[in-house]
DNA sequence: AGAAGGACCAGTGGTCCGTA
DNA sequence: AGAAGGACCAGTGGTCCGTA
């Protein structure tokens, strides 16, 4: 009902046929103090294998004559694939300089999504069929139909931990405190999600799940070395 | 762990070749004051016109070479293909007469669902991957590799309601107890399953789904056609 | 080099319908 | 005529990788 025409934060901020810009060497380094999930990487070498097949090309709203580009075309009028500027780091409040959006957006996108989902939840309840309690293929279909065609499955899942506790750096380092919670809390992640008034709605990240799993057992092992009493501290 | 061979209850009767057995005129009737769903009908009929499909035909245990049936067939020797005798309504405690079996035997096989579920999630939770709450397609998978071959998807959901509310008389006549809850619960029916002891693993069936929205427009119309207060009884 | 997201894919929920 | 269940199918969760 609110969240119908395309979003006012970043829209007038998005790329359309991205101009080249210089690239500053980011100095976040490499070495993943986060990234190696011990066990995780072997069974993600059989998908490689497959996946050889060439993509199909789809070519948005050209409207244009093929070998005729002199229309209005090159500075902003010809409308090519659209895509969202790429996310930075900021703090509350603070607006995100150069193409980029902040962390504002990205959570308002977040909030949006809980809209739409309340209303297939509504829809639902209504005919009696079944009502999804997290943020499904169907919530993400109605969103776009509803015209937010900036949100999207693959970008949402991607930062979802970084909703649930953004500690002001970035992906990576938002795993952290959630694995921290977990500790605390047996483990349980799904639990904590649950739990969660924002992560509620969401489906746990395989990655935070693994990592979850890999620094239980790390904790475990030197728990029961120390002689400490097994899985649950006190 | 404790429900890997053939169960015990039933396989001594398993019918195998099954021969032609009088069919004696089954007294329930057609008309149904259950079977109709207002407006279900119309949404079937699509899938009605697919599915013209020659079926696969798999000719299970075949040990035996082609055009040679003297063997030691036609007894009981030759493993034909095998399914459970039909089930029939019964006493508790009573055994069933004839091919058949009895309700213990099918509330029994959901017990046994139950385990195989809880097997799959402590293996889950072992190694931290997604548990499931449902009695799952993985759930079914791993019964049959665990020797319970008689344990099927199909059956087990066509059945399900019987189990959570069964009245001694059969099929249709089981959903009416489990509307007659909703009906108090607020129709409700997801909630009701999930608080349900032996319902809560299982998915709430679509047709009980149907008859549940049905029930509640009717309830509706006639309270409020009454001049009571909407969709709250009280 | 790094990010946004279209499109793919294995395995799901659901149940039809060829079979006995 | 009525029931058991193999097998099918549309749409799911998950994420790869061609693209900008």
């Amino acid at each position: 009902d609110t969240t119908n025409a395309l979003d006012a934060l970043s829209q007038e901020g998005l790329s359309q046929e991205q101009v080249l810009q210089e690239k500053e060497a980011a100095g976040s380094g490499g070495g993943g103090t986060w990234e190696a999930v011990p066990g995780a990487a072997a069974a993600a070498e059989k998908k490689k294998q497959r996946r050889k097949v060439q993509r199909k090309l789809v070519d948005v709203n050209r409207h244009i004559d093929d070998e005729n580009e002199d229309d209005d075309n090159g500075g902003s009028g010809g409308t090519e694939r659209q895509r969202e500027h790429p996310f930075i780091v900021t703090e509350p409040g603070e607006v995100a300089r150069g193409k980029k959006n902040g962390l504002d957006y990205l959570f308002h996108l977040y909030e949006q999504c809980r809209d739409f989902l309340i209303q297939v939840q509504n829809i639902a309840k209504e005919r009696g069929e079944k009502c999804p309690t997290k943020v499904t293929n169907q919530v993400f279909r109605y969103a776009k139909k509803a015209g937010a065609s900036y949100i999207n499955k693959p970008k949402m899942r991607h930062y979802v931990h970084c909703y649930g506790e953004n500690v002001g750096a970035w992906r990576q380092a938002c795993y952290k405190p959630l694995v921290a919670i977990a500790a605390r809390q047996g483990w349980d992640i799904d639990t904590i999600f649950n739990a969660h008034p924002r992560l509620a709605i969401w489906y746990v990240p395989t990655k935070l799940r693994q990592l979850c799993h890999a620094e239980r057992n790390t904790a475990a092992a030197s728990s029961s070395a120390s002689g400490g009493g097994d899985q649950l501290p006190f």
